[in-house]
RNA sequence: CGGGAAGUGGCUCAGUUUGGUAGAGCACUCGCUUUGGGAGCGAGGGGACGCAGGUUCAAAUCCUGUCUUCCCGACCA
C-alpha cells in the first residue's frame, strides 16, 4: 500500500538547529526531521514521519514472520498483578515493572513483555498434542520503568517492540522453532539495511535455557559485544576465550624474591597503589571478597583485568553472588576494604588463570595500610581452583578459530530466548501426548525493538546534512522538489505517474529552494527529483541520490525506470 | 540513587558575577520585492524569566525549598 503525499499539506515540523534536549547524532535528527517529539523523559510521540518509517519496519517483520508461518495477535497492555505472581515476576521484576491499581484497588502492570499473558492464552486453549506446535506474536508498546532512560528513543520507558512466542511439543522442536525465528531476524535485519552482529547472551530476567542478542553495531551502543571474523560473537558476560602468554608478563623479574611489607598508609584501589609504587597494574592481584550461599570466598584477578561474576558463580557452584560488606571484608582477610591479598586469607580462593603465571606479584597484605610484594603464586599461596575468571579483553583468542577478537559496541535491537518450561511450567501450559501423558509445552520467546530499530538505522546512516535512509525503511522513497513556479504541472504529471508504485514526497510548498533542499536532506528521502532552472531549460529533471550524492539529469518519461533500478533493484 | 549541567516568547540562546520589572537570531502575521542552497526591506504580534517561599524601596539576577530535563556512573531483556 502506497502512501504518496504534498508536502504543504503534510505534518512535519522540522527544526533548524539541534534540540538542547538530545546529545546522539539519531535523537537530534529524529527530533529535526519531525519524526518525534517528547513528553516525557522517556516517553515520545511518533509524527507522521516517525511512524511511518516504524510501519514500514513493522512490514518487513511481518512479511518474514508470516513466511515461517507466525500468526498475529494483539494482547492486553495492562496485565493483572495475579498472573504476574503464577510466573514469580511480580517480585523478581523489581521496580522496573510499571505498577498501577484500579479504583477498586486491584493491582495492575503495563506489559514490559507478555510470556505471562501469552502463556495464560495457550494454557487455557490448547489441551493435545495435535494442537502444537505454532507462534504467536504482535506488535505494542511496551513499558519498562528504567532506572535512567537515554537518547531518545533508544532507551525509552514507552517503546514499541514485535515479541513473539513458540510453543512446541519438544525441546527439540523449540530448537527447530527458534532456528526459525533466527533465520527470519537475519532476513529482517538485512533488509532493514543494518550492519549487525549476533552474539551469545545471558537469559537474564526472561530466563531459559540459551539465547542470542542480535546487534547493530554503532559506536553509541550500550552493550560491548565480541566479535570475531570467523563468525564467533558473544556479549561480554558470555564471551569464551583462550590466552595469549605475553612475553613481558614474565620478563619483569623472572628469580622468585621475598616477599616484602609495604605501607602503603589509606592506599586501597590499584589506580593509588600502581601510582604510589610505580608499577603497572599488570604486576597486581585484585583480591574481591564474594558473599555466596556458600560462604564468603575470594576471588582473583590481575589488577588490569576485569571479573565476569558468570564465570565465578559457575566455578564456586553457586546461585548467589553478591560483593562482601566492609564487615565481612574484615571478617574473611582480617583486614579493612583496599588491602586483601591472597596470603593469609581465611576463605577459599578461586584465581583466574593469569594469576598462577605471574612473578613477585604485588597485593593487598591483609593488614591495614600494607601492601605486599613479590608474592609468587604456588609458592606464597595455593588456590582452591584456578581457570578463567575474568572478562574478555581486545586481543584474547577466538574459542573457536583463535584468531584475535575484537570488541565493538552495540546497539541491541533483537533477542531471541529458548525458554523451555520457564512459564510453561509454573502456569501450567500443558498439553496431552499421544499415550495420554500430560507434558509441558516448551516455548521460546523473541524480541525486536521496532522503534529502536528506527533510531539505530539512523545511528548507521547519517550525514552531517540529515538522515540517509537505507531504501526499504525510508519514510518516502523520493521526493519532487519543485523549485521554479513554471514547472508546477510538470510535477504534479509526474507525481500523479509516479505516486501509485512508488512513496512519492511533492514538496510543493512556496518556500525558498535552499529550504526545500535542506529539508530533502534532513528527512533524508533517497532520491530526489528537482524540477527547476535545469528543467524549464531543456525538460530534464535532475535526480540526485541520497547517499552517495550522484547527480543525473533526466527526461520525465525516464523516471519510472530509474526509480525502479534504485528502488526495487529491477 | 551518587556526581555534573541546565530551565528566560514556538525553537536556539544572551542577560544573572556588579539587583533598577527583558533582549537577539530563527519561526509567526501583514505589505512590497525575491526564487538553485535554510531570501531582502518595512511594519507587527507574542514572554514577566520552571514553581513556591524569603531578603530588599526594588529580584530573571541574592537566599531556601521544590519540580522538570539532559549528561556520566551505578542498575537493567
Amino acid at each position: 500500500m502506497r502512501d504518496s503525499r504534498r508536502f504543504s499539506s503534510y505534518f512535519i515540523p522540522t527544526l533548524k538547529e539541534d534540540p538542547r534536549e538530545a546529545e546522539i547524532p539519531s535523537h537530534k535528527l529524529m527530533i529535526r526531521a519531525g519524526m518525534i517529539r517528547r513528553l516525557a523523559s522517556g516517553v515520545y510521540e511518533f509524527l507522521p514521519l516517525g511512524w511511518k518509517v516504524v510501519r514500514k519496519i513493522e512490514a518487513i517483520i511481518r512479511e518474514e514472520l508470516n513466511a515461517i508461518g507466525a500468526q498475529e495477535i494483539i494482547m492486553s497492555a495492562l496485565q493483572p498483578k495475579e498472573l504476574w505472581e503464577e510466573s514469580g515476576r511480580w517480585e523478581l521484576y523489581g521496580p522496573e515493572l510499571m505498577r498501577l491499581k484500579d479504583r477498586g484497588g486491584r493491582e495492575f502492570c503495563l506489559g514490559p513483555t507478555h510470556e505471562e499473558v501469552v502463556t495464560r492464552i495457550v494454557a487455557e486453549n490448547i489441551k493435545s498434542y495435535r494442537q502444537l506446535p505454532f507462534s504467536l506474536y504482535q506488535f505494542q508498546m511496551k513499558f519498562r520503568d528504567e532506572i535512567r532512560p537515554r537518547f531518545g528513543i533508544m532507551r525509552a520507558r514507552e517503546f514499541y517492540m514485535k515479541d513473539s512466542y513458540s510453543f512446541d511439543l519438544t525441546e527439540e522442536g523449540c530448537r527447530n522453532s527458534y532456528d526459525k525465528h533466527y533465520e527470519a531476524y537475519k532476513k529482517i535485519f538485512t533488509r532493514c539495511g543494518l550492519d549487525y552482529a549476533i552474539v551469545e547472551a545471558d537469559t537474564g530476567n526472561i530466563g531459559g535455557e540459551y539465547s542470542h542478542e542480535f546487534m547493530v553495531l554503532s559506536s553509541i551502543g550500550e552493550e560491548a559485544v565480541v566479535v570475531c571474523s570467523c563468525g564467533y560473537g558473544a556479549n561480554t558476560e558470555m564471551a569464551s576465550y583462550s590466552i595469549v602468554e605475553k612475553s613481558s608478563d614474565l620478563e619483569e623479574s623472572s628469580e622468585e624474591k621475598e616477599p616484602v611489607e609495604v605501607n602503603t598508609p589509606g592506599l586501597s584501589s590499584i589506580e593509588e597503589i600502581t601510582g604510589f609504587m610505580k608499577m603497572p597494574a599488570e604486576r597486581f592481584i585484585k583480591t574481591l571478597i564474594y558473599k555466596t550461599e556458600k560462604g564468603l570466598i575470594a576471588a582473583l584477578i590481575r589488577g588490569d583485568a576485569e571479573l565476569n561474576e558468570r564465570l565465578l558463580k559457575a566455578a564456586v557452584g553457586v546461585e548467589d553472588l553478591t560483593m562482601a560488606s566492609p564487615e565481612e571484608i574484615q571478617e574473611a582477610t582480617g583486614a579493612p576494604l583496599g588491602f586483601s591479598g591472597p596470603l593469609g586469607i581465611k576463605v577459599p580462593i578461586y584465581a583466574d588463570t593469569e594469576i598462577l603465571s605471574m612473578k613477585n606479584a604485588v597485593s593487598g597484605a591483609n593488614i591495614k595500610d600494607y601492601h605486599l610484594k613479590n608474592i609468587n603464586p604456588g609458592r606464597d599461596f595455593t588456590p582452591e581452583w584456578s581457570g578463567n575468571l575474568r572478562l574478555v579483553r581486545a586481543g584474547d583468542l577466538c574459542p573457536e578459530c583463535s584468531s584475535e577478537l575484537k570488541i565493538l559496541r552495540g546497539i541491541e535491537v533483537g533477542h531471541t530466548f529458548l525458554l523451555g518450561n520457564r512459564y510453561s511450567a509454573p502456569m501450567q501450559a500443558n498439553y496431552t501426548d499421544e499415550k495420554g501423558d500430560e507434558k509441558e509445552i516448551v516455548m521460546g520467546c523473541y524480541g525486536i525493538g521496532v522503534s529502536r530499530l528506527a533510531a539505530a538505522a539512523i545511528e548507521q546512516h547519517h550525514d552531517e546534512y540529515g538522515i540517509i535512509w537505507p531504501t526499504a525503511i525510508a519514510p518516502f522513497e523520493a521526493v519532487i522538489i519543485q523549485i521554479a513556479d513554471d514547472a508546477e504541472s510538470a510535477a504534479a504529471g509526474l507525481y500523479a505517474d509516479l505516486k501509485e508504485e512508488y512513496d512519492i514526497l511533492w514538496d510543493d510548498r512556496k518556500e525558498s529552494p535552499g529550504v526545500k533542499f535542506k529539508d530533502a536532506q534532513l528527512i533524508g528521502i533517497p532520491v530526489q527529483m528537482i524540477l527547476g532552472k535545469q528543467f524549464l531549460k531543456d525538460g530534464r529533471v535532475e535526480v540526485v541520490f541520497r547517499s552517495t550524492g550522484e547527480k543525473q539529469y533526466l527526461l520525465p518519461e525516464e523516471i519510472a525506470g530509474i526509480l525502479k533500478k534504485h528502488l526495487r533493484g529491477k
